[in-house]
DNA sequence: ATGAAAGCGCTAACAC
DNA sequence: GTGTTAGCGCTTTCAT
């Protein structure tokens, strides 16, 4: 900046201002400073400014799986936004591990991001207390824990209520429950809504019909499933990724008599055979209301919005739970 | 800090060396420094630190499309290596239009990345130039133009060469090329593999069979061809994106006997009906390498590597492809 | 309309 | 083993 000063014959501040657009500036003196910014291939240092400011104009994004087709969706309906508002975006995946979380958070955090959009993994967000005072935190897809902060979550209960009570309606006794371990809280809340369906029309709990593990297990968990006495005649997947798993495994056993519906809607859903009934969550839509959520934050830290926002799920009912006759 | 110093009774510049673990600190003025930063909440700025180094410790990624299961992958796989090194990833959508290329890359580049890896969208990188010479620029599966750079690409032209010929070998006289605009260069490479292909068996090229257009409209276009008075009898889909488009329309059509093969995998692929033969890319292992040698560059910026790497493509044979009848 | 000085938080270089 | 000084590139404040 010095030699483009040097160059142009003013000094540094003027360099800036030229930069900034202010409009103190003699268009004279603008053009001299662009033309010596020109030929220097002169480029202003990013860093410098924002280590200035004190806040990287850089959102944080922090989910389980960056690969997972609904992250990846949420992630770049951020970006979008986050492009036109000239901010980047910092994407880190939490993994498997619970434990990792808080780490891999705070390393994110360190780096002066003006806010953070978390999908968590842990139970437990309590130390992202010291953070939040000077920092919009947004949680999507789950609640917080030991913490309030703004939140985006689907209606995980309410959907996987609908999603059983749909499966039951259809004439299913035995209705199965797969989940993983990717998201426990989630979990915990589509195994609760799953439960309470089955309660209110008076079914019995058979707790072998709930089965929870990796994703990566879902051909021996419906195998596991189909050889019980008394076999379910309908699974509820309670991810996208389970249910990734659950279809071909479904179909490698030749059972795809077997009613499906899947939390989560996934690509190629409707092109299978059956095409799988699922609870569409609408990813885009959730990425764009947490950066809407985050940058209405950053302009009024302590505006008053509503914190807890539960988004609608849509059951969108295909093949796989048509009205099919169901053994006894 | 400072604030940190006074409280220990040392300098800013102890703290500082405690931070970084300097092994010159005595044990006892260690502890205190310590206790010292505890009782404040001490967090050390991220940004002054890497505004002083002049480099942020973040790797720049830019894909056509962050949604893309692909470049979701691949992203993954750079996040993954890049948590393993302390380093963050700014990750940036190109978007559809080649021309917002530039300004999209050159806002991250303005941020003082220590590296970019890069999956261009247009068809020159010259703007590139200028940024090379202080950082390490990995192109991914496309090749760069204007510009020489490392690279990691699919053998898109020769793996299209096997796929036409893998149809060719199973009768097929009529096969069609369906092309997006994601990535026009990669696009073209694919349908020259497809052209010489054909050639080389002798076969005409029929250009009414080459169809390009962006991949929403793949119903469509898959409906324009099989209304031809010649219609084809096999489809070759050069990308994912529109691979997800062709097979539903294929099944709407009824047409499910038409063979298909698509140039990179998809979820789902292998359990639909008929399960769909792909040329498997292995985004993982890209992503891994383009990281790989982006530390490598930063390590030894001169160091004499190979600067271009083509990388296999798998053809994985599936039902849609299989031996079948194939009408003449 | 323009410039000079000061400082953001940190660390390398050099004392002590 | 620890402290002092200086400066990274920029912008804010206050002069001029």
């Amino acid at each position: 900046m010095q030699d483009v000063a040097l160059r142009a014959g003013v000094s540094a501040k003027t360099v800036s201002r030229v930069f900034n657009d202010d409009p103190h500036v003699t268009e004279e003196t603008r053009q001299r400073v662009t033309d010596a910014i020109k030929e220097l291939n002169y480029v202003p240092n990013m860093l410098a400014r924002t280590f200035r400011e004190g806040k990287a104009s850089v959102v944080g994004i922090a989910v389980p799986d960056i690969g997972d087709p609904f992250f990846a969706a949420v992630i770049r309906a951020i970006d979008r936004e986050a492009q036109a508002h000239d901010m980047a975006i910092a994407v880190t995946g939490l993994g498997d591990d619970p434990h990792r979380e808080r780490g891999i958070v705070e390393a994110l955090l360190r780096r002066q991001i003006s806010g953070l959009i978390i999908a968590p993994n842990s139970s437990d967000q309590g130390y992202l207390e010291r953070w939040t005072s000077n920092l919009p935190v947004i949680f999507i897809d789950r609640e917080p824990s030991n913490i309030t902060a703004d939140s985006f979550v689907e209606d995980d209960l309410g959907a996987a209520h609908t999603a059983t009570t749909h499966l039951f309606e259809l004439g299913h006794r035995r209705i199965a429950f797969i989940g993983d371990r990717g998201n426990i809280v989630t979990s915990e809340l589509r195994l609760k809504g799953y439960r309470m369906a089955l309660s209110e029309v008076g079914l019995d709990h058979n707790e072998d019909l709930i089965a929870l593990g990796p994703s990566e297990d879902a051909e021996r968990i419906v195998a596991g499933l189909l050889a019980l006495p008394s076999p379910p005649t309908a699974i509820f997947s309670s991810n996208a990724r389970t249910s990734l798993g659950v279809f071909p495994a479904l179909q490698a056993l030749g059972r795809t008599d077997v009613a499906l519906v899947s939390f989560g809607d996934f690509p190629m859903a409707s092109a299978l055979q059956p095409s799988v009934t699922v609870l569409d969550q609408d990813a885009e839509r959730l990425g764009r209301v947490a950066i809407e959520r985050l940058l209405a934050r950053l302009r009024d830290p302590d505006a008053s919005l509503q914190q807890r926002t539960v988004l609608p799920v849509e059951l969108i009912v295909r093949a796989s739970s048509a009205r099919i006759t169901v053994a006894s």
